[in-house]
DNA sequence: TCGTGTGAAGTACTTCACAGCC
DNA sequence: GGCTGTGAAGTACTTCACACGA
């Protein structure tokens, strides 16, 4: 189904995070190799992931910074505004509102919500935060791209459905828990309800990383080789 | 080289919050593609990723709650102590510290650390935190499983040096950078500096995790199924 | 009969080797 | 000469279909 590869997208964000580090050196040209040795990929896999997306470089010359970065940003999507809510402003909320790089891209925080009577009024980075269950009302009169969930686990679902229910394009999910579009059934199969239609969902679960390093620190030779081979 | 992909072993992290979740229930049977729904992944794939570890089920019944929880938790090592450094205790160290969940497994934060004055000597979840020149000394004297890297990205990579020199076997990295292991090369090929030699590196990336979701809003069709369907 | 466990088939991803262009 | 871009080969992962045991 995927005709580019997930992998491959984590993977370019690494790149262009690497050549934003390559710029403020003031470093003009680098190669598939270089870049492959920051990102710990191999230079083959760097330049088939390039290739998925256009052609970038100059045979014999490698890539020049820049231009590069510029391909990049535009591939993702980073060139444009991206308005976010947070729901769930507790220590993880504040922690994601305040963590620096985010505004980089463009990516704005339009607004902070939770349910709890001791954060709603308070000022959170600039914002105030509002009642969850003033979501839908104000998306109605703010432009919200995508929402990101940093409520506790048993409420995860809940606050996605009230996200869904707002009309945002896409939710990072800080949350241990699958989160599951609402499903209609009408007699035949199982439907997705429409707010969930195209409703991207991207999780980021550190509990979980924590476990999974648990695990490879005890059965290190399952880990996939930390950093491939050049190129001859 | 991965006889088990590493994708499986996030799955399986997956299934034991089921179960867990599933015992706080009283729902004591399950079966491959129950979990399947829960996790929004194919029956099959359930049914592969366990039979990498054993047969915990019994046919044409399904699996028991506790007994498959206990076997995950076994296989992921979640049955011993893990003794937890966090180094970076700004405002996402501190959220991680704060989290709850960690400890449901024996993860427990032996030490805290940091380089700024502000917060060396204050008290973080019923711990003093300590200056980051004093790791190496503190795992002397203590033992140090793994290390949470919660820094600033232009600090990441010394303190993630700080952690191997410590000799921990693991890393859980939070910062928007790629740790490289310090390399020798003395004439020969680049080889690997002792401390790093066998040591895990985990990310925990979420800016990253914004910059893919604003991909995925764009390109939604790219995105591999959300549901995928059970079998007939 | 039902649902697990598993070799085999299918698909997706990565690695390779080299053609092509600076 | 050097490094990119890319079809082809190789490998890894997922899906399947069915044998097996309760």
């Amino acid at each position: 189904m995927a005709e580019i590869p997930t992998a491959a997208i984590s993977r370019l964000v690494t790149y262009l995070r690497i050549l934003e580090q390559l710029e403020t050196q003031d470093i003009s040209r680098t190669s598939s190799s270089d870049l492959a040795e920051r990102a710990g990929v191999s230079a083959f896999q760097v330049r088939k992931d390039l290739a998925y997306f256009g052609r970038f470089g100059t045979r014999g010359m490698g890539y020049t910074v820049p231009i590069l970065k510029r391909e990049l940003v535009r591939v993702l999507g980073l060139n444009q505004t991206w308005n976010v809510v947070i729901v769930g402003v507790g220590r993880l909320g504040q922690a994601i509102a305040n963590y620096p790089g985010a505004s980089d891209y463009q990516f704005q925080y339009v607004g902070l919500f939770d349910v709890n009577p001791a954060l709603v009024g308070q000022q959170v980075r600039g914002l105030t935060v509002r009642h969850t269950d003033e979501l839908r009302d104000f998306t109605r009169h703010n432009t919200v791209d995508m929402g990101f969930l940093a409520v506790p686990p048993e409420h995860a679902q809940d606050a996605a459905q009230a996200l869904a229910d707002a009309g945002v394009k896409g939710i990072l999910n800080f949350a241990p828990v699958v989160i599951q579009p609402r499903t209609l059934e009408r007699g035949g199969p199982q439907e997705i309800s429409d707010e969930w239609r195209g409703l991207i969902v991207e999780n980021i679960d550190f509990l979980a990383g924590m476990k999974r390093l648990a695990f490879y620190i005890l059965n290190p030779h399952l880990k996939d080789a930390p950093t491939p081979e050049d190129p001859a």
